[in-house]
RNA sequence: GCGCCGGUAGCUCAAUUGGCAGAGCAUUUGACUCUUAAUCAACAGGUUCCGGGUUCAAGUCCCGGCCGGCGCACCA
């Protein structure tokens, strides 16, 4: 801050105006009857100049150890070499560091520490100071255009009888007073679309899910999705916000739709290119291949990559088991994949000239998928057939299929108007932003394994 | 959960085929009136992640465990 306002002083000239600084000491240059030091506040970094001749308690001012927190009071000047600093006329140690912040040039590089302890790897490192930075704007971005577009922020149970929404295995925890289990949410969308039942036409919730899964470079068991619901839309009308509005987050953040991930050119431009599964799978394995081809064909294809094929699987779940065996990685610049089959997508509306797809798209960058939405099943009687279609799932062995929810199809019951839904990955999103390979780096805190022992 | 790799001073890292465990920074002490990772001198700093084993001798080799990174699996 008092850069931009004494960029006009010339080395060696003092400012006659006294200023109140307050900081970290991050390096300290004792010379004789001279001091300087480099402090850091949220804004930046100013040098203190402290003399013996000026400065009370010098002797103990050149004490001062790194990661020391000090309030400051003194003239503003530029030194003589030309850094503009705070001459030090009275001083305060406001805290005091028992521990470094790590190698002062090369910061701290463990893992661990930086993960377990992120305040020291905040301190240490400027990358993170940034990466959680251009989180924190993206979240406000998201939020900001979310409202401009009419949405309307919503808060809905993390604490579920039944874990739904989602294809995933959730985690159990337990109310003593109701002594009941309960679920940590798997995702909002079925609450959020029972809003939109009573009357709130177009909503959104940012908040965090949880799945109990593995950990990975870009997974955490807690993550945080944007969900959002708009009555009368249909899932084009989606892909259009959702462009838009990530373009835009680009925008908002970085200043520019166009950047580098990882080394490689990367660019959030609208309008992205819209491909069916079908086509992109086609393309793959070098033959046609749709949700019509016999499943006993697609699950040959996929043997021969080398993906175990479960006999409970249909050709739907084959098709899309094959589309992201051979297309996914390769998918950089964004890219909507659309027509899921309606078999791995038990709340999606069927699509009207084929009925084993649906009115779906998931959104893919840099290999990995980024958002998905939908047109919503409105149906109740349809809805209730694929819930106990998933019902079978569950009981032929998979511990993700969704379960049976009465609540719901009676909402439905009191009429969802047509409504189109999405979920975005904030962590997905934040990575690309500030252009990190882990989500890790994005999560100011995330998940560890407990230390044992 | 499985596989590969890693863990040495507070931090960043060395240590040849198994042969006295080291450096820089930080800390402590001293010198120094314009430094910018200041510089110079000195002191101190270790259960080499933990527990076993092989060996005259283990940071190094073997077994088990803990934690992390990456990959697989699972998923967004």
């Amino acid at each position: 801050m008092l850069a931009k306002t004494y960029a006009h002083l010339t080395d060696g000239e003092e400012s006659g105006a006294v200023a109140n600084v307050a900081g970290r000491i991050m390096l300290l240059r004792t010379q004789g009857k001279l001091a300087f030091a480099t402090m850091r506040d949220s804004t930046g970094e100013i040098q203190l100049f402290a003399l013996a001749a000026v400065t009370q308690e010098f002797d103990e001012f050149v004490k001062l150890h790194l990661g020391d927190w000090v309030g400051v009071t003194g003239e503003v000047v530029r030194t003589k070499r030309g850094e503009l600093s705070v001459k030090v006329t009275s001083w305060v140690r406001l805290a005091e560091a028992l521990h470094n912040f790590g190698d002062k040039w090369a910061g701290i590089s463990d893992f661990d520490l930086r993960y377990r302890h992120r305040e020291a790897d905040l301190w240490a490192n400027p990358v993170s100071r940034r990466s959680l930075a251009r989180r924190s704007e993206l979240v406000r971005s998201l939020r900001e255009r979310c409202w401009a577009a009419g949405f309307m922020e919503v808060e809905t149970p993390m604490l579920n009888a039944i874990p739904t929404g989602a294809a995933a295995r959730p985690f159990k925890t337990h109310h003593n007073a109701l002594s009941s289990d309960l679920y940590l949410r798997i995702a909002p969308e079925l609450w959020l679309k029972r809003l939109v039942v009573g009357g709130f036409e177009r909503v959104f919730e940012l908040g965090r899910v949880f799945r109990n899964e593995g950990l990975s470079p870009r997974h955490n068991p807690e993550f945080t999705m944007l969900e959002l619901y708009a009555a009368y839309w249909n899932f084009d009308d989606m892909m259009a916000f959702v462009e838009e509005l990530v373009a835009g987050v680009a925008m908002d953040v970085l200043g520019t739709t166009e950047t580098e991930y990882q080394g490689r050119v990367f660019s959030f431009a609208a309008p992205w290119p819209r491909r069916t599964m079908a086509e992109l799978a086609s393309e793959a394995v070098g033959e046609d291949v749709s949700v019509h081809t016999p499943r006993e064909h697609l699950a040959a294809l996929l043997a021969s990559r080398g993906v175990e094929v479960h006999a409970s699987w249909g050709a739907g779940r084959c098709l899309a088991e094959l589309f992201e065996a051979t297309c996914e990685e390769s998918l950089w610049n964004p890219i909507y994949v659309t027509e899921y089959p309606v078999e791995v997508s038990p709340l999606a509306r069927r699509l009207e000239r084929d009925p084993e797809l649906t009115e779906r798209f998931e959104s893919y960058a840099a290999g990995r998928e980024l958002s998905n939405g939908f047109s919503e099943l409105i149906d109740p009687v349809d809805q209730r057939s694929r819930f106990e279609e998933q019902a079978r799932l569950a009981a032929a062995g998979d511990d993700e299929a969704m379960q049976i929810d009465e609540d719901y199809i009676k909402s439905l019951e009191w009429g969802l108007p047509p409504t189109a839904g999405l979920g975005i990955g904030v962590d997905r999103l934040a990575m690309l932003l500030a252009d990190e390979p882990s989500i890790r780096e994005v999560i100011a805190f995330p998940t560890l394994k407990p230390l044992r022992d």
